[in-house]
RNA sequence: CGGGGCGUGGCUCAGUCCGGUAGAGCGCUGCGUUCGGGUCGCAGAGGUCCCCGGUUCGAAUCCGGGCGCCCCGACCA
């Protein structure tokens, strides 16, 4: 870095900034065992935030936590065609322990199907059993070639929703219920609206009957498999002889869903908001949503403490996370500059001339335009006021973000040529017509490095819907959107 | 797994070409000063120069081998 105080520039290399304010902001650090991070308390208090939210979310709709073991019988990942196929290169594999080597090797979990279902099948005998709707919090380990800070790490947290079901209908309807509630969340407390849609049968999760997606996009203008959801189909139920005796007195398998958002949200809110000063998070997500920061000048410093601490419990009784930072060994000009690269929306000043004036400082991490940076406002006003500001902080970046998606899309693309000029012209989400083969998908991705993101849902797709495959060959099937991905 | 870069105080790095007392900035500790946008001064602590072997009177530096990390690609959440 030329100069060490300030970040790289976004747009002068966006990977770079993302590494440097990851880094600096605190979130994570890089740790002993490669591609794996620790998650630092800046990073998981805004993972515990996004935790809290959704599992609410899953118990509103029936849902029950449980935990399931980090190692699975070698023999049970590979019990499903698909599944085994597509994970294989990425396990992590134990053969030793305690002090032998191990009759049946163990996988270390990429993915908890084989041993959920496994464990379903022992659970449930009756259509009264079903659904099972669990969901768990945990750890997962796939051994990825190269990692990235949140957005790939060989370990990795997540949730992942498993759910049993009677018939297809209500399996699909479940599928369709998560993806909803993912979509909701990133859009209320993440301000990341995704597109959703249907994954095309080779981006699809490998085990999978319909994978759904929500699919975001960065800064940079690239996309971000944010979530997934899972209808299974019969798949794994057949595999683990999960069935049921149904009403009327037969034995069927059951069907399943499984669904999924990760740490690599975190990554996401950082490229979604970020900005050259460093981090802007999400009032909702934020671990401090304000900071105080007592100006200490003057003879005796321990009215300024007192009224900053005041100020917090009046915040605190207000539902605000507030934190004082009353390091002396900081000028207050210091102090600034690290709170905004950590992204704190708003940062309240107490000082001698406030104190003697009934009034506070306040600074917000984004300055609307025509606004001052800091406004000096009657003390009464600021408490008062913070509540409703903060919600119109979180609005304004969720409004910013779909502007941003919408500008950077665009619809109605019909020749590969076109698409390539779109992706190299710096356009984020490409619309176009695919005549359904995965011949057209691997085409494109050799000449423009895009994939099919999704197949949109309804509400995403363009009013006039295309009637030929972008290459020209044959008729669309389905508009399908198009980026470059994480 | 291909390509590139790098391993030297906590961090970022200079020094390596051309072998000869191990350095800078930031950070840290103490004292003082300052504090409304990255205060300033003085004093101080802190190093098996990634590892193993070789050459040499002498290796951070040269030679051989190994390990690790980061970045860019291919594979993937």
């Amino acid at each position: 870095m030329a100069d060490e105080k300030k970040l790289t520039p976004q747009g002068e290399d966006f990977s770079a900034w993302y590494n440097e304010v990851v880094l600096r902001s605190e979130l994570a650090d890089h740790s002993p065992v490669r591609g794996s991070m620790v998650i630092r308390p800046w990073g998981y208090g805004i993972w515990e935030n996004m935790q809290r939210a959704l599992d609410d979310k899953f118990k509103e709709t029936g849902h029950e936590n449980a935990y399931f073991p980090l190692l699975i019988p070698m023999s049970f990942i590979e019990r499903e065609k698909d599944h085994i196929e597509g994970f294989a290169p990425e396990l992590a594999v134990v053969t030793r322990a305690g002090g032998k080597e191990l009759d049946e090797p163990y996988v270390i979990r990429p993915t908890s199907e084989t041993i959920i279902y496994s464990m379903y099948a022992k659970w449930v005998q009756s259509y009264r059993d079903l659904p099972v709707l669990m969901n768990q919090w945990a750890n997962v380990m796939r051994w990825e070639l190269r990692t990235r800070l949140f957005l790939r790490t060989s370990e990795f947290l997540w949730q992942e929703g498993h759910t049993a079901h009677a018939t297809a209908e209500e399996a699909e309807e479940e599928t369709l219920l998560i993806l909803g509630i993912y979509r909701k969340f990133m859009e209320e407390w993440i301000g990341m609206p995704p597109i959703t849609g249907l994954k095309s049968d080779s981006e699809k999760f490998a085990g999978a009957v319909r994978s759904y997606s929500c699919e975001a996009l960065m800064k940079d203008n690239k996309a971000l498999q944010a979530g997934t959801s899972h209808f299974l189909g019969q798949n794994f139920a057949k595999q683990f002889e999960l069935t049921f005796q149904s009403e009327a007195g037969q034995e069927e398998f059951a069907w399943n869903t499984s669904w999924g958002v990760s740490t690599r949200l975190v990554g996401g809110m950082v490229m979604t908001h970020g900005d050259d000063d460093g981090l802007v998070v999400p009032p909702r997500l934020a671990p401090v949503q304000v900071v105080i920061v007592p100006i200490l000048r003057g003879d005796d410093i321990t009215p300024i403490l007192e009224k900053a601490e005041q100020v917090r419990l009046q915040l605190k009784a207000a539902g605000i996370r507030a934190k004082v930072d009353a390091r002396d060994n900081l000028s207050p000009g210091a102090k600034y500059f690290e709170w905004e690269r950590k992204g704190v929306p708003f940062r309240i000043e107490v000082g001698p001339k406030d104190i003697e004036q009934g009034q506070l400082a306040l600074a917000r991490r984004l300055v609307p335009v025509g606004e001052k940076r800091k406004m000096f406002l009657p003390e009464a006003q600021v408490l008062g006021e913070l509540p409703a500001r903060l919600e119109a902080f979180q609005t304004e970046l969720m409004v910013a973000a779909q502007a941003r998606r919408e500008s950077n899309s665009i619809r109605g693309v019909s020749t590969v040529g076109e698409l390539e000029e779109a992706l190299a012209s710096g356009s984020g989400f490409v619309y176009t017509g695919w005549n359904g083969t995965s011949a057209v998908e691997e085409t494109v991705k050799a000449r423009t490095k895009a994939t099919i993101r999704v197949l949109p849902s309804e509400e995403f797709r363009s009013d006039k819907a295309p009637t030929k495959c972008v290459t020209g060959e044959g008729a669309s099937v389905a508009e399908v959107v198009w980026a470059r991905a994480y």
